[in-house]
RNA sequence: UGGGGCGUCGUCAAGCGGUAAGACACGGGCCUUUGGAGCCCGCAUUCCCAGGUUCGAAUCCUGGCGCCCCAGCCA
């Protein structure tokens, strides 16, 4: 059950008085000029959400008014993006393009009913014609030209035969309101260039506000739901349908998602592309849909943090460690677990047989009982992790030191009777350990406790790969604080471990696959980095980790 | 004293005149062959502030204060 909000409540009182005839029409009207990001699988569940849960229909419908912005590559990915967020439009595809000649016919009306005229201020002029936000503006000089001149200049623009911004087509509405939308807004530019859906048709282009509300129109949308910074526009959006007399869906704003450590304008996400601080828009650091799917979140992850983040007017930001508990709820149900050592440590059992190597049973997934069990090799030589082992074991450290015993896991007890060192650098290279074969399987008959659980590989067996270890792309909560976003990108955003050292069971991952390693946390096989037999892990997101949060406490104290 | 919005726990967020849900985070405990997971307990005597109405106010009224958005031929 999804949590109500103002928007529901909204939708059922209109269902309820059956203001729309019991029909709920949603939309979901991306610009093709980038890749949609978690801020829009908020709007996203939000639209489609709320047209299911009330057996209405939700349009995908590219924003598609401004060819210099927008590209092919970005309606695929989105549409792309959407599919996999597990939402479908059926045959609602739209674009705000497929409705020029309408939109054309609407703004001959406009001029016909004198509400509209074309103007020939430079645009630099007409931002002084505008005012300030405390002054108000003036009327062009062209505002009042006969609706013939009007008409016949229109249709010159549409012909191709003025420059770029030698003139625009005007609303008339009143150039002394208090919201500056509504002082005389630009309905149509001139922009010779190429759509990527009209191709050369096209000399004018259509505003947003023109545009977004008519398609609507044209679609029977019943509640347009849009972001809290189109508030002022919605007197905009009204006045053009009102004056048209068409049918006239209602514009409802929230306020759109912000994430700590997260940045969300797709202006400076595009920025960081270009610049490359990111492989691209799929990059597993960025916040968008694409980046996310490479990390390894799961749509039904985001869902459920779009589910929970609720919807509501006032401006917040929503702690990214909610989407990451999200994540790790739903990765603990599924992922199946295994051992992968990340920075290895040999550890020779000397008294286990050498050349025996037995094949030892590991649970896939506790929480999942039907998930079965996998056979895991076991040698004389092992790897465990680095961290795994202290020679000064700091108080509270339960894992591997000299002397001390620990549970291998899925397999025997080992304690720790000496250590190699290097001679030059004084590093542990190897720690020497002795089983109890009574063990096998991790227990003993005299039912003794070990408090530390290791994982670990065989290491003739297991498999050499490389893991990346990322952070958050960004080190300050707010990523727009200061004077230059980049200053705050985080330099430790990714950490390439290129010689660990994994179960042979992973030797068949497949890109796209997710794991639990054991310990660490969850990781997804690269979907473009990986070859066959070669793959690359991106770490989605750690497991909790309560020993590290000790020594933080302590480190700090 | 241009216009439009918004102010409830550290962070989100319910609440719609009947006496502050829930989640994340945080703290403590239990349990554990992942220091994972799970379980239990704690966590706003008070809702930006000040008045007022009312038997009763986070909810209504008045006045302040604070924050966000708008001056693209972007969306």
């Amino acid at each position: 059950m999804r949590g109500s909000n103002f928007i529901r409540d909204i939708v059922e009182d209109d269902l309820r008085t059956n203001k729309y005839d019991g029909r709920v029409v949603t939309r979901f009207p991306p610009e093709p000029n980038g890749y949609l990001h978690i801020g829009h699988a908020k709007s996203i569940c939000l639209n489609f959400g709320i047209a299911m849960e009330n057996k209405g229909v939700t349009h995908l419908r590219f924003d598609d008014t401004n060819p210099s912005k927008e590209d092919v590559e970005y309606t695929e990915a989105i549409k792309r993006d959407v599919r996999w967020l597990g939402f479908d439009w059926g045959d609602k595809l739209f674009h705000a393009s497929d409705y020029f000649e309408q939109f054309y016919e609407f703004a001959v009306q406009l001029i016909k009913d004198g509400r509209a005229y074309v103007d020939d201020l430079s645009s630099d002029e007409i931002r002084e014609y505008r005012g300030t936000l405390k002054d108000p503006g003036r009327e062009s000089p062209h505002r009042n030209r006969p609706v013939a001149e009007n008409l016949d200049l229109f249709a010159r623009m549409r012909a191709g035969e003025f420059p770029d911004g030698s003139r625009v087509l005007r609303a008339k509405i009143d150039m002394s309101s208090g919201n500056v939308n509504l002082r005389d807004p630009v309905i149509y530019r001139i922009k010779h260039e190429t759509h990527h859906n009209t191709g050369d048709k096209w000399f004018i282009y259509p505003m947003y506000d023109f545009a977004h509300g008519l398609s609507d129109s044209i679609e029977k949308i019943t509640h347009s739901i849009c972001t809290l910074e189109f508030e002022d526009h919605r007197p905009l959006y009204d006045w053009y349908l009102d004056q048209l007399g068409v049918y006239h869906p209602q514009q409802i704003e929230f306020a759109r998602l912000a994430l700590t450590y997260t940045l969300m304008s797709k202006r400076k996400l595009l920025n960081l592309v270009e610049e490359g601080h990111v492989s691209g828009w799929d990059d597993p650091r960025m916040p968008t849909i694409a980046g996310l799917r490479r990390r390894g979140f799961t749509p039904e992850a985001i869902r459920d943090f779009c589910d929970r983040i609720g919807v509501a007017k006032r401006d917040s930001m929503v702690s990214v460690a909610l989407l990451e508990h999200c994540q790790r709820e739903d990765l603990n149900l599924r992922a199946p677990r295994v051992m992968a050592v990340l920075r290895p440590l040999k550890l020779v059992v000397d008294n286990y047989p050498e050349g025996q190597t037995e094949k030892l049973d590991a649970v896939n997934n506790p929480e999942n009982p039907g998930s079965g069990t996998r056979k895991v090799p076991f040698s004389r030589v092992l790897y465990i992790e680095r961290d795994d082992f202290r020679e000064d074991p700091p108080k509270g450290f339960f894992r591997l030191a000299p002397g001390k015993e620990v549970r291998l896991k899925h397999a025997y007890y080992v304690t720790c009777q000496n250590i190699v060192k290097d001679n030059q650098t004084g590093e542990v290279i190897e720690v020497h350990c002795t089983y109890d074969s009574e063990s096998r399987g991790g227990g003993t008959p005299d039912g003794r406790v070990v408090k530390g659980t290791l994982h670990w590989v065989s290491a003739v067996h297991a498999i050499t790969a490389t893991v990346r270890l990322y952070d958050y792309l960004f080190d300050k909560e707010d990523p727009e604080e200061g004077e230059d976003f980049r200053a705050n990108l985080n330099p430790n955003s990714l950490e390439t471990l290129t010689d660990c050292r994994l179960e042979p069971s992973l030797a068949n991952a497949k890109p796209g696959d997710r794991y639990q390693f054991l310990r660490h946390g969850y990781f997804c096989v690269d979907q473009v980095d990986s070859a066959p037999g070669r793959p690359v892990f991106n770490r989605t997101v750690s497991l909790r980790d309560s020993w590290a949060k000790m020594q933080k406490v302590h480190a700090t104290s």
